[in-house]
RNA sequence: GGCGGGUUAGCCAAGUGGUAAGGCAGGGCUCUGCAAAAGCCCCAUCGACGGUUCGAUUCCGUCACCCGCCUCCA
């Protein structure tokens, strides 16, 4: 069954396939942190859409050979050391640890490579050079070097904007370089007094790398002239990704990406999330509240990922309940189960979960599909018509539906000793009818966390949120 | 101003030219010492106004409101 993708360079859905001739390898690129500070959900939504897509990919049976970059220097990096003194690299791996233990916590599957800009200087500059070479970039007096929109006749054709529009304006800072055109953009910055010790040396004397030579770069690098996949947040699109395109392709030659997918943005309030507006809440925030990695996960995949999600604390709680309703549902299916062997994944429910991924990743279409087969499975396991090879299939599929999700395990049911210990107190009590003794016993295991639930077979004991 | 997206039940959210998936919340019921879990049932005519059509939420037009991008941004 194809897999089809909202491509933004065409503004079409689109059949994918990768270019690999064997057909077997997919190669996919994401803009990934800048190391400054923490990133907000906002931010990860984006990534955990692209590890959606990319299990996806890899459902297809595509070896998806996946980078994201880290951006290891850049402005607000060096103005944050500049005020606290801390060395670049020290700050920016202190930023690149935190991020990498919240994008594990949310179940995104690390890339294959993850290069740092701050390790590619000399790729940098051989490519910068590369294109002063073919004309298509100029070095003004003070040192830098400046892309010339003009030279790329293409220039324009991912974000659609009229090059003639770009004019100066309220956003666009006052030029304290010599550009020729409003809409040239920096390959490299000559060193200036704010920079400090923040400096390489090159062909044009001192200085860094502009913002958007690292992707181009380090994606040719690592995968290629020309990418099957790029992805990021929809306002990448202009400038980032415009300019990627302009300086790839100036240099190679060669459509520098077949499929631009961008995600839409996490609103507060129908706001947009951002650091400006001070309107983001981080992971840890979440976290501290008492959320888990895979309950946000859930709620930054639930709506379609190029359409505005607006974010809740009742989203979260919503997916909470959702959950546990899944996580008692496997439960269920595995003991239903029992001893029998799981057959790979291939019912209905597997199917229809695919289809909708399949289609520009559907997800609410997919998760209908799931919550429909749980109800039907739940009915029949109610009236004892299951059998444990039926469990064993349909475990089977929720199986490979959860991993396509990448939502971890539900968290173990071991409880503690203790609790275990009051549990089965309670239990005996119950046996006798001493309801009072074994109500004080609920509350006292409520009182440690827990939840117990009686079942015909004895008890359950779950962890209370 | 240019470009793009949105408006479906209390909240979130699919979808289709023939009378609207799913999740959360809410109500009723079954089960249960109670509770929980699970199951069953109930809960919308799809922003407004026109048009096309046997029939539109779905196509076309006008309007309203919301959001994003137009060089910090996932």
């Amino acid at each position: 069954m194809p897999l089809f993708l909202f491509n933004t360079l065409t503004r079409k859905t689109e059949e994918f396939r990768p270019m690999d001739p064997s057909g077997r390898t997919v190669t996919m690129y994401c803009c990934g942190p800048t190391v400054y500070d923490s990133a907000h959900i906002g931010n990860f939504r984006a990534f955990v859409s692209q590890d959606l897509l990319r299990r996806r990919l890899e459902a297809h049976g595509w070896e998806v050979r996946h980078v994201m970059n880290i951006t290891d220097v850049e402005d607000k990096i060096i103005r944050a050391i500049h005020a606290s003194g801390e060395p670049l690299e020290t700050f920016t791996r202190r930023h690149e640890k935190a991020f990498l233990d919240d994008f594990d916590a949310l179940g995104c599957r690390r890339p294959a490579v993850m290069p740092r800009a701050t390790e590619h200087i000399a790729e940098i500059l051989a490519l910068v050079k590369r294109l002063e070479d073919r004309g298509a970039a100029y070095a003004t007096p003070d040192g830098s070097v400046y892309f010339s929109i003009e030279r790329f006749p293409g220039y324009g054709k991912l974000s659609r904007l009229d090059r003639a529009q770009l004019k100066p304006g309220a956003r666009v800072n006052a030029d304290e370089h010599a550009r020729e055109a409003y809409g040239d953009f920096a390959l490299w910055k000559a060193w200036s007094a704010r920079d400090g010790v923040v400096a390489w040396e090159s062909p044009w004397g001192r200085g860094r790398p502009g913002w958007h030579i690292e992707c181009s770069c380090m994606s040719m690098k690592h995968l290629g002239e020309t990418l099957d996949l790029h992805c990021g947040g929809e306002d990448l699109v202009f400038p980032h990704h415009e300019d990627e395109i302009a300086q790839s392709e100036a240099a190679t030659g060669r459509p520098f990406v077949r499929f631009w997918v961008h995600n839409a943005h996490l609103l507060v309030n129908g706001q947009k999330m951002s650091k400006s507006a001070g309107n983001f809440f981080t992971a840890r925030d979440l976290f501290a509240r008492g959320y888990t990695g895979r309950e946000l996960r859930y709620v930054l995949l639930s709506a379609h990922y190029r359409l505005p999600l607006n974010f809740t604390l009742e989203g979260l709680d919503a997916a909470r309940q959702a959950l546990a309703r899944l996580d008692a549902w496997e439960a269920r299916l595995g003991a239903a189960a029992g001893a029998a062997a799981l057959p790979a994944p291939g019912g209905a429910l597997w199917k229809e979960f695919g289809a909708a991924l399949d289609d520009d990743l559907n997800i609410s279409a997919a998760l209908g599909a799931l919550f429909e087969a749980l109800r039907a499975s739940n009915r029949s396991l109610d009236e004892g018509q299951t059998t444990a090879a039926e469990a064993a299939r349909a475990l089977s599929d929720w199986l490979a539906v959860r991993e396509a999700l990448g939502l971890p395990a539900p968290p173990l049911a071991e409880a503690p000793s203790d609790v275990e210990a009051l549990a089965r107190e309670r239990q005996t009590a119950r046996a006798v009818k001493d309801w009072k003794r074994s109500d004080a016993l609920r509350a006292e295991i409520a009182k440690r966390g827990w939840a117990v639930k009686d079942a015909t077979d004895g008890f359950r004991l779950t962890r209370q949120p």
